[in-house]
DNA sequence: AGCTTCACG
DNA sequence: GACGTACGTGAAGCTG
């Protein structure tokens, strides 16, 4: 390769490009993408390397910012010896180790430049930014433009009329020019003065220390008002703020910043290695880069670069030098290592010809989902069922048929107090029915019923009597979206509905974290089919009718529909289990929840009324009692319960401090803050968050609970979501059971509410520690694990393993800080988060977290582990092998893809302790009548179960209650740390507790 | 309906 | 380099 020897002079374009910020960006860039992207066949990692000559290639093809360039340099930083390192030894010190996967592609990226027909820059000592400033220098010199491609903020000082930046578009931002006013804009100052108030505000990125305390903002406004550093340096005395004026007159800090000043000013003399005019950009030559493209696997770029400079692609061979295994070589010749992973997954064979015994199940489900797409579905050729004859027949043709798809239409969607109005079914896709059970007269368009007489329909007794032996037949499958609700409903007319399959519980197995699993989505999604919505023929609001006054032709189109799609959905997702492995799961943590749950719900749980309306007028008294000297305080009297009005004055009439602003701008009133506030001695603030809790207490619990109480059963009875989290946990509404107050004393009496009926106990079983004991499963903590194993507490372990400290006699602070840190570890833990949660200054959180991993290393490497994983395949699995899918982890947003990094990482854990208090669940009632206890599972909190006992037998029943909860993960999991399970009998839920 | 806050694990 | 921040839920009250 020869090189032009172009003069830079007027008119001459010089592109500097920053290349390491560069090839960053492409590796960011690069994870966001599909994983089958960034690795070549043999797994050597290429995304970024892609994504940098796609970069390049448009740089040499169309320039930039509208200027095509004459000369083009890709600067790099060669290595660690800066010289900074020399002024500054903590110069860039804290710097992470760059990924793993971008390692191996360091060296490609200087071997693309060279491919494209350019020099790769970098220089001993001198940094890629050192490099820029000289050659921008020399080229401004010489009377060109140049253009400075990065997004680094310390380049900012070389802008003038003749230098600009331009910013390329990255995943999170537009691509910008900056010139002069965009420097002012960012540092307040022009770019001649960039130095002085880098000098001073210092940079945490790169360490620089700057002055304490000053930050831009503040370095711009002194650098303003005094001309140059040198003269503010020279009249800090007169500085009126005192913090200022000590940071700027202190001896050790001046010279810290004059440090800075020096670490932040670019070199632009360097002893450059490769002289200006060698920048010259020519045309790349086309064989040499098509076949270094190959080499790497690149076939859009290799095709593109093919047509660009009309060569053959397919009679140039890969780049020798860069195939197999000397793809893999780094800067120093050694061979990387590829990163122990599973290479993506194949996609899936063509679908062969529809001979069902050749299919697999992955193509069964494709198969059929083509199918229930092309075949539309018609409502006009569902039947409205009215005679016992054509009830029969349909029966008959689900005996047949060996499965049927069904669905329950009721008056409200409250399982418990609903009556059921008609039933669906469907045999085959297409073919569905409705049978009209209490239909009455339907709305007129008045919504008024006019006195007319209901519609003919078979009588209910004899359609149930008919249904009963279907529907309880052990011969035929009911295939049922959300089966939980029918369960209920049906269980109301003494049908015990079995065997059962559900659609919603297969796309939760299958997609958890894809997509919801209500019918309208799962239809539109796999079958491409919009359901008419609910409220399109029951209204809703104030025109709700309800679906018994709803004409039985539009009834039937609706209800007929909904049989018919669950059974489409069956068909095209029940394959996919087997195909993706997930058979298990559905079978043993899934599909048996559904009969359990509905028992649960059935039997409902017993309040005691009075005690909650006593709790409820308590409550009021105080808060009345609260609230009078809360407006006495404020010397008005306002909205207690508006954060609007409360911010306002806090924060604006009251001036106070600590003052947080919400997401959408507005004060903060939240807890932590009225806490701060009333720490410092605010008893306005203190009484807020008094009144607020028994606010909370009051409307959420003592004042809602009575009005679930089921006027039949006399108790309450929750709905629990077997499909609504990510990680597999139950959710409770209506009412939530599982945040009934525990944590303080207040909270606790309403506990004492849930009672036992006479002659019983409520026997509540908790695990203890269970995620964390998942941790020390799961990562591998030979301390923690033993730790478990010994019965220590592991709070108080943590923190001697962390400070040295005995675990005999340590201090409850001590212990606290490692109990916050554990739960921390759990959740992906951050700096920031831990700092919030313990109220101590970051850099000391970051110190904890730092300890905690030394001490730890398995648990960081799980962490890495896991976002690894999680940013290449989307998902992570429990033990169990549930899927918790992630797909905006390619997020183009950085706080964002973090989130997802952390649930991620939570994901695992939390599900595997789903995952085991429902095996336990699973087991249960089948352990109980075993032993002969009458003991009736009623609540599930997440790791506790809530029994109900006759006293005689809560001994039988604990013991029994325990042995499943701590033998659950068997066979299908063994655990490297015992499980323990508490368990304790009362008359409360409090005292069981 | 969206936001804020707060109850739980 | 910038930017927001501990994981998972459901319910109530205010606001527009």
């Amino acid at each position: 390769m020869s090189l032009t020897h172009q003069p830079i002079g007027p008119g001459s374009h010089v592109f500097l490009v920053d290349g390491s910020s560069f090839v960053f960006r492409a590796y960011f860039q690069s994870i966001r993408q599909d994983a089958k992207y960034n690795y070549r066949a043999d797994r050597l990692p290429t995304g970024a390397v892609r994504l940098f000559c796609a970069k390049l290639f448009q740089f040499v093809r169309e320039g930039a910012a509208g200027v095509m360039p004459t000369h083009l340099a890709i600067i790099f930083d060669k290595s660690e010896n800066s010289f900074r390192k020399e002024i500054y030894p903590d110069y860039k010190a804290h710097r992470q180790e760059p990924p793993a996967d971008l390692v191996p592609q360091f060296p490609l990226m200087r071997a693309a430049v060279r491919a494209f027909g350019l020099l790769p820059i970098e220089q001993d000592v001198y940094e890629a930014d050192d490099l820029i400033a000289t050659y921008a220098k020399l080229a401004r010199a010489r009377g060109a433009d140049v253009l400075i491609v990065s997004a680094d903020k310390d380049l900012m000082q070389l802008i003038d009329d003749k230098v600009s930046m331009y910013d390329p578009a990255s995943g999170t931002r537009e691509e910008r020019r900056i010139g002069y006013n965009e420097v002012i804009e960012y540092f307040g100052v022009p770019p001649e003065k960039v130095v002085d108030v880098q000098a001073l505000a210092g940079d945490s990125t790169d360490n620089v220390p700057g002055a304490k305390g000053i930050g831009v903002k503040t370095a711009a406004l002194l650098i303003n008002e005094y001309g140059d550093l040198d003269t503010l340096l020279a009249r800090a005395g007169s500085i009126k703020q005192p913090k200022r004026r000590e940071v700027l007159t202190d001896p050790a800090s001046v010279a810290l910043i004059r440090t800075s000043q020096k670490l932040v000013k670019l070199v632009d003399d360097a002893p450059l290695e490769i002289s200006l005019d060698d920048l010259g950009l020519h045309q790349p030559d086309g064989k040499t880069l098509v076949s270094f493209l190959q080499a790497m696997e690149f076939t859009q770029l290799t095709r593109r670069a093919a047509e660009t400079y009309g060569v053959e692609a397919n009679e140039i061979e890969p780049d020798p030098a860069f195939v197999g295994p000397a793809g893999w070589r780094g800067r120093n010749g050694e061979v990387a290592e590829a990163p122990a992973q599973q290479a993506p997954a194949a996609p899936a064979a063509k679908l062969p010809t529809p001979e069902a015994g050749a299919l697999t199940p992955a193509a069964l489900a494709e198969a059929r989902r083509e199918e229930g797409v092309a075949t539309k579905i018609d409502r006009s050729l569902y039947e409205t069922v009215t005679t016992l004859e054509r009830l029969d027949a349909w029966i008959a043709e689900a005996f047949a048929a060996g499965f049927v798809a069904m669905d329950t239409e009721t008056t409200s969607l409250d399982p418990m107090s609903c009556d059921l109005v008609g039933v669906s079914l469907a045999t085959a896709p297409g073919r569905a029915c409705y049978i009209p059970l209490r239909h009455v007269a339907s709305a007129g368009p008045d919504l008024l019923g006019g006195g007319e007489p209901p519609p003919a329909q078979i009588p209910f007794d004899d359609a149930i009597a008919r249904l009963k032996p279907l529907l309880e037949a052990r011969s035929v499958l009911k295939i049922a979206q959300n089966m939980k609700y029918d369960l209920l409903v049906l269980a109301c007319c003494g049908v015990d509905v079995a065997p059962i399959e559900d659609t919603m519980l297969i796309s939760y197995a299958l997609d958890s974290g894809r997509n919801n699993h209500g019918l309208d989505e799962l239809a539109k999604k796999h079958l491409g089919h919009e359901c008419i919505p609910f409220a399109a023929v029951a209204g809703s609001g104030r025109s709700f009718i309800g679906f018994a006054r709803v004409p039985l032709d539009k009834a039937t189109e609706y209800a007929a529909e909904d049989a018919d799609v669950a059974l489409r959905l069956w068909r095209v997702l029940k394959p996919r289990l087997a195909a993706e492995h997930m058979t298990s799961v559905y079978e043993t943590l899934e599909r048996p929840m559904v009969g359990v749950l509905a028992a649960m719900e059935r039997r409902g749980v017993a309040i005691d009324r009075n005690i909650l309306s006593r709790l409820s007028g308590e409550f009021a008294q105080d808060m009345a009692r609260l609230e009078a000297e809360i407006y006495d305080l404020a010397g008005e009297s306002f909205n207690l319960g508006s954060p609007k009005q409360l911010g306002d004055i806090l924060f604006g009439r009251m001036g106070l401090p600590g003052a947080k602003k919400t997401a959408t701008g507005a004060w903060s009133t939240s807890a932590s803050v009225l806490e701060d506030l009333a720490e410092s001695g605010n008893t306005f603030a203190a009484r807020i968050l008094d009144w607020r809790q028994l606010s909370k207490l009051k409307s959420t619990y003592t004042d809602a609970l009575p009005g679930f109480v089921n006027k039949a059963t006399n108790r309450v009875h929750t709905s629990y979501a077997l499909a609504a989290t990510t990680t597999g946990r139950l959710s409770s509404s209506e009412p939530n059971l599982q945040n009934i107050p525990v944590r303080n004393e207040a909270g606790r009496k309403i506990r004492k509410a849930f009672v036992a009926e006479p002659g019983h106990a409520l026997i509540s079983a908790d695990y203890s520690q269970i995620e964390l004991r998942l941790l020390a499963h799961i990562a591998d903590i030979p301390q923690l694990r033993q730790a478990f194993a010994e019965g220590i507490d592991i709070h108080a372990k943590t923190a001697s393993e962390m400070f040295g400290v005995p675990v005999q006699g340590m201090p409850s602070d001590v212990r606290r800080r490692a109990k916050a840190i554990n739960f921390g570890i759990i959740y992906g833990i951050s700096a920031f988060g831990l700092a919030n949660q313990l109220g101590i200054p970051r850099e000391e959180a970051a110190a904890y977290i730092k300890r905690y991993f030394e001490r730890f290393p398995g648990i960081r490497d799980y962490m890495d582990k896991t976002k690894r994983l999680v940013r290449e395949q989307g998902v992570v699995t429990t033990i169990f092998g549930r899927k918790c899918h992630f797909p905006r982890i390619g997020s183009s947003n950085a706080s964002e893809r973090a989130f997802f990094e952390r649930a991620a990482i939570n994901a695992p854990i939390q599900g595997a302790a789903a995952d085991i208090i429902r095996r336990a669940m699973a087991r249960m009632d089948a352990a109980l009548a075993t032993a002969g206890c009458s003991a009736r599972m009623l609540m599930q909190v997440h790791d506790e179960l809530v029994f109900e006992a006759p006293l005689e037998e809560t001994e039988t029943t604990i013991a029994v209650v325990k042995r499943v909860m701590e033998e659950a993960p068997h066979p299908a999991a063994t655990l490297t740390v015992p499980l323990q399970v508490e368990a304790r009998a009362a008359q409360n839920w409090d005292e069981a507790h």
